[in-house]
RNA sequence: GUCCCCAUCGUCUAGUCGGCCUAGGACACCGCCCUUUCACGGCGGCAACAGGGGUUCGAAUCCCCUUGGGGACGCCA
């Protein structure tokens, strides 16, 4: 049987992360088996859901890598399928016309609580002699109340709920539109779907989801419910715990491999290992690697692996989203290669926008130097060592890193100081700050006459003061 | 409140169904080394089996209870 695994996000809002980790884990089952990922749009509830949302989503499962197969399917267009499956049941005496009011369903839940009981459906309507089609009234399902349903969860193991625990949900609206229950089992039997992978909140409706499966006679799939993920402070993930929504990582500099890394981590592992490419999780992922545990969100293990992402990649695969960024920051990115840039930022940039911020000097002459560094750095020996400088490299028979490494120690040893006491004068000439990749390689990326020309002026700006 | 799930370092986790665990790795943190800045890297350190009962020659690993956390109890999905 081939496998077929689904993300059916509800789109009333953006993709968060942890509906991109289920997204991510239904995507990896699917490509592991050789199955397909397809894509159901939960919009049945017209007043929250939107076109804009739906975009969102897609979006973000594109920019993740997560392909989906076919065409999305919308739910608020398989309402059809969704009343037959209700008029079966009505015909065949397994569910029943409910007329009760939501004030006196309030009233009921509201004395139950009190007693100290589950608030549920008393099935009072069950019993109703007439059942007119014509008065406003919900459909509920006739659930079985004694003995108990058994959910095999793939990573939960059995989880046993008696029967006596679920009432008779409602169906259908007074206003005949289906409701979430039914229409997830109709749809997923009619999809076709083999797994189920969903977050772990919907442990509950799943036993009433296999009776609906069983009451309608189509075969049951297979379930697995991932372990939520919660914020820093252990409570659910929400706005406050910063970014949720996927693509603000991608604004915020993130990789997406780095993010499929991180996320996929959150609740599966693969002995000590770490760094997964793509590949390797289609090969390696399975149930078996997924805990129970609800894991929280480490801001700082991601960055770890951005970093980790933006320093092992190729620098040409970075080209194209940094000089983006450089571009967005009104920088035209044209005088040293960007590749070359990139090269030499790669192991000290956590994300792209600090890469680009980094890249900046290269292209834009500092407008002013930091006061801070100026006043450590220029005491009286930076101005003979910069002017020594200065003269052999105007001489430089071949303006590369090696050739400008030597003349840097060169001069230091000359005037018998380390290359720090002239190094950081020049980065600070150069950049306007004292923090550069090295400067042998800084200086010969910039060229000759521009770094020269930004040490000739800043001398003259500095000297002095 | 009721039902369901979960429980190893601060965090993510390893722990092939009891012995190889004086509990391993990674992030973070703290030292040291490397060093022209910032980083990278290397070495080292700190740090956990929630508690209590069992079962067993032996338990982080199995069972029970307690405690703690989470989820669900909608004419939302």
């Amino acid at each position: 049987m081939t496998v077929r695994t689904r993300f059916a996000p509800s789109p009333t809002g953006m993709l968060h992360i942890g509906g991109a980790r289920t997204a991510l884990f239904s995507w990896l089952y699917a490509r592991h088996s050789g199955g397909e990922f397809v894509l159901r749009i939960e919009d049945t509830d017209r007043e929250r859901s939107t076109d804009e949302a739906t975009q969102v989503i897609l979006d973000g499962l594109r920019w993740l890598g997560l392909s989906w197969d076919g065409d999305p399917v919308y739910q608020s267009q398989r309402q059809d399928a969704h009343i037959a499956a209700v008029d079966r049941l009505l015909a065949e005496g397994k569910a029943y016309r409910c007329y009760c009011s939501k004030a006196e369903l309030d009233a009921m839940r509201e004395a139950q609580r009190e007693a100290g009981k589950k608030p549920m459906y008393d099935g009072r309507c069950r019993h109703r002699k007439d059942h007119p089609a014509d008065a406003e009234h919900v459909v509920r399902f006739r659930s079985p109340d004694v003995g108990e349903t058994r959910v095999h969860d793939r990573v939960l193991g059995e989880v046993v709920f008696s029967n006596s625990e679920l009432d008779d949900l409602i169906l259908m609206r007074s206003d005949g539109s289906p409701t979430y229950n039914l229409a997830v089992v109709v749809d997923d039997a009619d999809m076709e779907i083999t797994h189920v992978i969903r977050g772990a909140d919907h442990l509950n409706n799943t036993p009433r989801q296999i009776q609906l499966y069983e009451a309608l006679g189509l075969p049951v799939p297979a379930f697995a419910h991932i372990p939520l993920i919660h914020g820093p402070d252990g409570a659910k993930m929400s706005k406050r715990h910063g970014a949720v929504a996927v693509t603000e990582y991608r604004e915020a500099g993130y990789l997406a491999d780095a993010v499929v890394n991180y996320l996929v981590r959150l609740g599966w592992s693969h002995g000590d290992e770490e760094v997964f490419s793509r590949e390797q999780l289609i090969e390696l992922f399975d149930f078996d690697g997924l805990g129970k545990t609800a894991a929280r969100f480490d801001q700082q293990k991601l960055d770890w692996l951005n970093a980790h992402y933006l320093r092992a990649g190729e620098p040409a695969s970075l080209v194209s989203m940094v000089a983006d960024l450089l571009q967005a920051r009104g920088v035209r990115a044209e005088r040293p290669d960007l590749v070359h840039v990139i090269a030499v930022l790669q192991e000290r940039s956590k994300n792209l926008i600090d890469m680009a911020e980094g890249a900046r000097m290269f292209y834009e002459a500092p407008a002013d130097y930091e006061a801070k560094a100026v006043k450590k750095h220029f005491g009286e020996v930076a101005w003979p060592l910069l002017d020594d400088f200065i003269k052999g490299a105007g001489h430089l028979e071949s303006w590369d890193e090696a050739m400008l490494h030597a003349l840097l120690s060169e001069v230091c040893e000359a005037h018998e100081v380390k290359l720090g006491k002239l190094a950081q004068p020049i980065r600070i000439l150069l950049s306007g700050r004292p923090v550069s990749p090295p400067i042998d390689a800084t200086l010969a990326l910039l060229g000759r006459e521009e770094a020269l020309q930004r040490l000739r002026e800043g001398v003259t700006r500095l000297r002095g003061t």
